[in-house]
DNA sequence: GTCAGTGCAAACTTTTTGCAACTAC
DNA sequence: GTAGTTGCAAAAAGTTTGCACTGAC
């Protein structure tokens, strides 16, 4: 799926989720859908802030990103990732429930990778009265770099 | 697994751990984690000092239980999970990659789940020069309950 | 016109840090 | 003895909130 098209089904299924709530469509909201849109990978609230006012030239406060991230979090259309201190963020459309996330124990790197197998084993998951919605999976481990750094350092011990 | 046996095996494995990091084996670090494996599910920091102090009688600083956990964590025998606003914690030993999470969207209640299919699922992922240690998987969507209730509210809807 | 949303700053919560005293090695 | 650890309080970091003004419906 192409980038636009992405943003397109999003702002509609965002449309959506505020006529149910009864929440309205501002400006701004819109705005920020389509900056988180334009992110490829992760970001935080401050790059998508920067982003806004910076890049896109749209003026908008700290809070209002704060809140209308919560709602499209709440709405499903941005994933929120709480890793380290900050927040991280990803656009949901198009990417959730097909891609997973490596993450770095020693450095933190967060990086993506797919899996068809393990995509449809998660897609097969029924468990009692629960609806399920998404799929977020971590793995957790030492990626190529650190354990490259880690094995020279151990050589060097052994000198 | 029992109890018991969990919390020799984390011990052992911490134990290691602080030999290998040279860092030291005090008497509160051992305290926490004994305190940190007489819970069966999750906890929170606060819930951990509090059963500390007042329940098991060893006074210790939020501080250092603040660096003891994160010290636990990286030695791979606490999870921590960032849900919401505080940090929740759980037992690794004879817990981690053997159960995943259910998270309600609506009311934020985690509940865990076994699932051996998947689990040797996730045991084939193979990722480049990723080394897997373990994963968190947390699958979202509504709890039995919050559906029931918003089948009661559409009702009372439509009346 | 009304009520939700915005912007600002202040508040709040959670977690980390600096420093002196202490203790495991 | 030395360097890592603890406890305390203070600070930092991240996020939410109160309030007056604005604007979507």
């Amino acid at each position: 799926m192409e980038t636009g098209e992405q943003l397109k089904r999003a702002s509609c299924r965002f449309e959506e989720y505020l006529q149910s709530h009864r929440q309205r469509k501002t400006p701004e909201r819109f705005a920020i859908l389509e900056a988180v849109y334009s992110f490829s990978g992760h970001f935080t609230l401050e790059e998508l802030l920067k982003r806004m006012i910076e890049e896109r030239h749209f003026i908008v406060s700290r809070a209002t990103v704060y809140n209308t991230i919560n709602i499209l979090t709440d709405a499903g259309v941005v994933v929120r990732h709480r890793l380290g201190g900050t927040a991280e963020y990803e656009k949901a459309v198009g990417m959730a429930d097909s891609h997973f996330h490596l993450i770095c124990s020693k450095c933190g790197a967060m990086k993506e990778f797919h899996d068809e197998k393990l995509l449809r084993s998660l897609s097969e998951i029924r468990v009692g009265k629960f609806t399920v919605d998404s799929y977020t999976l971590y793995v957790h481990g030492i990626c190529a770099k650190c354990a490259s750094v880690m094995k020279r350092k151990k050589k060097r011990l052994l000198k």
